[in-house]
DNA sequence: CGTCCACAGGAATGACGGGCGG
DNA sequence: CCGCCCGTCATTCCTGTGGACG
């Protein structure tokens, strides 16, 4: 014990005494919000204009966002409210704006809940219905004489899962309210949201809307070097380095989070390996390092079935079927099941998973037709093989099926040759 | 040109663990 | 403690369908 408790120590020390590249971290993180957005002026303006009504206590137009991932959105955002915040306490005006992140709080309770929580309502996190929540929400407002703003960021991933009833009742809630109002920001990745809404909806929701492109090359190295000045100390970070962070997520659909994240553990690996510069070699190790990060962490999470359907389109892999349909899928994964003794989901559940799977990123499934052969799913994995095969010998039980080779790949093994 | 495969994927329903208000 | 409602996961039943084959 003695022992452990002295090599913990060296390593602190060694860490606090090396600790040369970073000046604060915590600037690299994707929720810290700069002083200055480089290469989003249009967007502040524009969003600024829209919202400055409420600054007279007018209600402000309803604003739909969309862009891609790593594109400035939310940041942008919450810069604008907060500056428009300040103003507003400044000249006294009742503004208060609630954010709420959609694909985090996941349902409707809960995104009402939340929107509860800015307004110092207290609602318990459960057994309450849905209706009473939100009206509870309607009370309150109205109560507090204010201006509220509602952001709803990823709101597609709500919509998607839930439906438009939620956007529906609150662009009607107005109508209902006399001493307050609400503005709602709507925020989407998916620029194929717009195609979800019901018409009254999506007319209600972009009264304005704002485009946010993504970054070049160029606007990404700019974005990087404003935040190494604060994240890193002096002269510890190669320009080749920054400029490869910068093409790496501008090939991966301009991704200013991805560059910073690159960025940063670019950073890390340079520290760790006792570098006196971060360097290419560095981000290149970094990107390694992060997608295999990804992979092992949306493994972990993922419940036993879908580990199993998962394994099963690897163990296809491996018999050289890299495209497999569901029926195939569901032979494998039905023996896995019985190998381990636990009782088989149905097909249409699996199906489901594989559905889930893909839009984690962790399988590509498209849905394909083979005239008489039927309609059916074309399923590969989405991900490199070689941290699963790692990852799968470490899991509890997927590590019990290293040595078992399911019997309807033996036969079809050679029968099957696509 | 119709048939019919092998599913996709929506809808309704139910079991379950959890928390609430009374 | 009860009765109720919640969200989640899964099942059952269902209708829909692109296109190779005959």
């Amino acid at each position: 014990m003695k022992k452990e408790v002295d090599m913990l120590d060296s390593v602190f020390e060694h860490f606090l005494k090396n600790n040369h590249f970073f000046r604060d971290r915590d600037v690299l993180r994707h929720d810290y919000i700069p002083k200055k957005l480089p290469h989003r002026e249009d967007q502040i303006r524009h969003l600024g204009m829209i919202v400055a009504p409420l600054l007279k206590a007018e209600r402000c137009s309803n604003i739909f966002i969309y862009g891609k991932t790593g594109t400035g959105k939310t940041a942008v955002m919450k810069y604008v409210l907060s500056q428009l915040v300040q103003k507003a306490v400044k000249f006294g005006v009742p503004v208060r704006a609630a954010y709420v992140n959609c694909r985090l709080a996941g349902t409707e309770y809960r995104v009402f809940t939340r929107l509860c929580d800015s307004l110092n309502i207290h609602v318990p996190f459960t057994g309450l219905a849905v209706g009473e929540v939100f009206d509870r929400f309607k009370r309150g407002l109205e109560t507090q004489n204010l201006s509220l703003i509602v952001v709803l960021d990823e709101l597609d991933e709500l919509i998607k899962a839930r439906g438009n009833v939620l956007l529906y009742q609150l662009t009607r809630v107005n109508g209902a309210l006399c001493n307050s109002t609400v503005s709602i920001i709507g925020i989407s990745n998916d620029l194929r949201f717009k195609e979800m809404l019901e018409p009254r909806v999506l007319s209600a929701l972009s009264e304005e809307e704002v485009m946010f492109k993504p970054y070049n090359a160029s606007e990404l190295q700019d974005i990087l070097w404003q935040r190494a000045e604060l994240a890193f100390c002096n002269g510890v970070l190669l320009e080749g380095a920054v400029s490869l962070c910068a093409a790496l997520a501008a090939a991966e659909h301009g991704d200013a989070r991805r560059a910073l994240d690159l960025l940063r553990v670019a950073g890390e690996v340079a520290e760790r390996k006792n570098a006196k510069i971060i360097a290419e070699d560095h981000v290149r190790e970094a990107e390694k390092r992060i997608e295999r990060n990804r992979v092992i962490d949306a493994l972990t999470n993922l419940t036993l079935h879908s580990k199993f359907v998962l394994y099963s389109v690897y163990l296809l892999g491996k018999a050289n079927i890299y495209s497999a349909i569901t029926g195939d899928i569901y032979e494998v994964y039905t023996e896995l099941c019985k190998e381990i003794g636990v009782s088989t989901l149905t097909q249409r559940r699996v199906s489901g998973l594989v559905s889930e799977l893909d839009s984690i990123g962790l399988l590509n499934s498209r849905v394909i037709s083979r005239g008489r052969y039927g309609r059916t799913k074309k399923i590969s994995l989405a991900i490199p093989r070689s941290p699963l095969t790692k990852a799968y010998t470490d899991d509890a039980h997927l590590g019990q099926l290293t040595n078992f080779t399911p019997k309807c790949l033996i036969i079809k093994f050679g029968k099957t040759k696509h």
